[in-house]
DNA sequence: ATTCGTGTGCCACCCCTCAC
DNA sequence: GTGAGGGGTGGCACACGAAT
């Protein structure tokens, strides 16, 4: 049997009610007793019955995130970043692996206070696809117009890696990414690259453009290699996500290509772990701190009165120097 | 209807101070 | 010495959702 704040009352001496008032440091309980019930408590091993507690405030603590199936080391570290943010606010974030639909149903049986979903989840939704009753926040393009999301401006973040690159004086600039329909977070990037181009008075190669049909590092290393194949070959290469980058780096270091003095790189996605790359590579894209900053602000806001929500916020990318251009 | 565990509004009681 | 007044303290009762 598991201890209850009647076992500690017993224990004590004090009726249950003041038990919970002394662990919830009421002003209503003087020091004195508050001590020998956090006492009693720490002695029994107590843990709060968080079922219990919800029945009474509404509020479970937990916040479902909904994972998207991609294999993406961006995404992970910034769970790790979102859950440690929401972790010092008393928090529990829970983390779903299962279809964007079932995850939401198992999360609303949970009574969860809000969910998180990520845009490669909202996209996989249908129309039909009912929303929760709970507060819902996505990071990225939202799956309704009117969900609340945090977004970054991805063009303009590819737009920024072309100008820093065109300031060192290149022009054969090539981008990988993955050209995917429906991902508005993709085409953004794509676009971004085409009028950054436009904007330096570069024309477009259409052969620079390069659709590396996914995101995984595999995926990075044989657009690599294809780059690596072309009689004339860029200067710089702009990559779609760090993953995709790991690739590319990989590719370039087994052909013994000298980084950035043959080919520069560039890619997206402000994480840390561009930094702990054989080379450390530069990147753009809103800081993995700030995203996670915004992210844990607007789900707090979400679950204190989601009708205040803003639908969109969306954060300006930074550029950030290491050694790969 | 009852049970589970918890939070909280309301109220009763205790005890101290002060006026008579 | 006695009683009124008031602040501090803690207990009662109820609410909550789901299962039985």
């Amino acid at each position: 049997m598991s201890v209850t704040i009647k076992d500690i009352s017993k224990q004590v001496g004090v009726s249950y009610s003041t038990v919970a008032k002394a662990l919830n440091n009421s002003p209503l309980v003087k020091e004195e007793t508050k001590r020998k019930v956090v006492e009693a408590a720490a002695s029994l091993g107590y843990r709060p019955n968080l079922a219990a507690r919800s029945l009474v405030t509404k509020r479970t603590g937990l916040v479902g995130i909904v994972w998207p199936s991609v294999e993406r080391a961006a995404l992970s570290s910034l769970v790790t970043s979102i859950q440690r943010r929401l972790a010092t606010k008393g928090l529990t974030a829970l983390l779903s692996i299962h279809e964007p639909q079932e995850a939401i149903q198992t999360f609303e049986r949970l009574r969860v206070d809000a969910i998180l979903m990520f845009e490669e989840s909202a996209f996989r939704m249908t129309a039909v696809d009912q929303l929760p009753t709970v507060p819902v926040l996505t990071i990225g393009t939202p799956l309704r117009e009117h969900v609340p999301a945090v977004d970054m401006n991805r063009r303009a973040a590819i737009k920024l890696a072309v100008a820093k690159l065109v300031e060192n004086g290149h022009t054969r600039i090539a981008y990988v990414g993955p050209y995917i329909d429906e991902s508005m977070q993709q085409r953004e990037k794509w676009i971004g690259y085409q009028e950054a181009l436009q904007a330096a008075g570069i024309p477009l190669a259409d052969e620079l453009l390069l659709d590396s049909e996914g995101l995984q590092w595999q995926n990075g290393y044989h657009a690599a290699k294809r780059l690596l194949a072309m009689p004339e070959r860029p200067t710089a290469v702009i990559s779609g996500s760090y993953d995709l980058a790991s690739g590319i780096l990989r590719a370039f270091q087994g052909e013994g290509i000298a980084i950035p003095h043959d080919i520069a790189i560039v890619s997206y996605d402000h994480i840390p772990h561009m930094e702990q790359l054989d080379i450390p590579l530069s990147a753009v894209g809103v800081p993995e701190a700030k995203l996670a900053d915004a992210v844990t602000a607007t789900l707090l806001q979400a679950i204190e009165d989601a009708s205040s929500l803003p639908t969109r916020t969306l954060l300006v990318p930074e550029y950030v120097h290491r050694e790969s251009d």
